[in-house]
DNA sequence: TCTTGCGGTCGATTTGATCCATTGCAAAAA
DNA sequence: TTTTTGCAATGGATCAAATCGACCGCAAGA
């Protein structure tokens, strides 16, 4: 992991589309040299993923909300194959505190929320739901810093650290 | 937004990488043809866009948080520019509730995150936080139903709808 | 009926990705 | 010190994919 390895991510994060020349112009190295280096983040499990975001309101999904859960640790087993077909579930998170678990769905409506909450609550348990006004940080990856602009002389040198 | 429009769309969002090709084999319409819808969902606003996903842990990120504050209207101001430059805050959302925003964050450490977290009260206001154990669905999009395996004929069908 | 516009196909062209032989360099072995 | 080994890169040839432009068919409105 040295600096073009943080810059390829930056870049990918921002544009998971980008070709393999655009990445390889900023980074002053050629583009098998990419490829390469690509390979290998996706070979060490760095790179996850590559996915399309989508405007939740512009498919018709007005309410996003946190709903916090009471669960029996026996419930379990039950609920997380649970979670994940439920395609309003976009992320569930175990967390610390009076609620086991927190996770951010979306719906068309607020009756539709309702409605999940109360077939939430008579298959599972007590929870708490915050209803979303606004994001100020739409969901995204770490940044790395000072990687944004360097000079050639700059990602060379690093490479052979 | 017929049936071809959602099939593209999960499938971007399951790899944003996926060549044209691939897409159009899946969806029994020629390149240019994805490549017009594909342009179009963009424009539209529909696709937001497309970002490379890691892994925080090989990142060395060891600890994600929920981050819950309250804050003062008049400290909004200050607060929404500020959330923006700190990376290691990956989502931030303002909420119903006691605390008017709740945030995803990730650190290296637990000291970090404390370290963090004292930065904020002294700056904003009080804040509660939850700590991630682990996570059972990972930040997604949604996904249509009812698309994943349909013949060469539902689709056309539906595309003159 | 005629026209307009949209969304599609197909083949030609251009662009980008991949493969392979070769090089340079640094770290470990002789 | 010299030799060897292995890794990461390059550059050009090859191959695959994306883009462009001309053309088609169909449905809606003039």
């Amino acid at each position: 992991m040295d600096q073009i390895d943080r810059k390829i991510i930056n870049m990918l994060e921002q544009n998971a589309r980008a070709s393999l020349k655009e990445l390889s112009a900023a980074c002053y190295i050629s583009s098998p040299a990419i490829a390469a280096r690509i390979a290998k983040l996706e070979k060490a499990g760095i790179i996850t993923g590559y996915h399309a975001s989508v405007n939740f309101e512009k498919l018709d999904y007005h309410v996003k909300a946190f709903i916090q859960i009471q669960l029996e640790p026996r419930q379990k087993g039950e609920f997380y194959p649970f979670v994940k077909t439920v395609p309003n579930i976009i992320e569930c998170n175990c967390v610390t505190g009076d609620y086991s678990e927190l996770m951010e769905v979306v719906f068309e409506s607020t009756a539709a929320l309702d409605n999940f909450i109360n077939d939430l609550q008579s298959r599972f348990g007590k929870t708490s739901t915050q209803i979303v006004f606004s994001t100020s940080v739409d969901h995204r990856g770490i940044t790395f810093q000072n990687v944004d602009d360097l000079s050639a002389d700059d990602l060379k040198d690093d490479a052979h650290h």
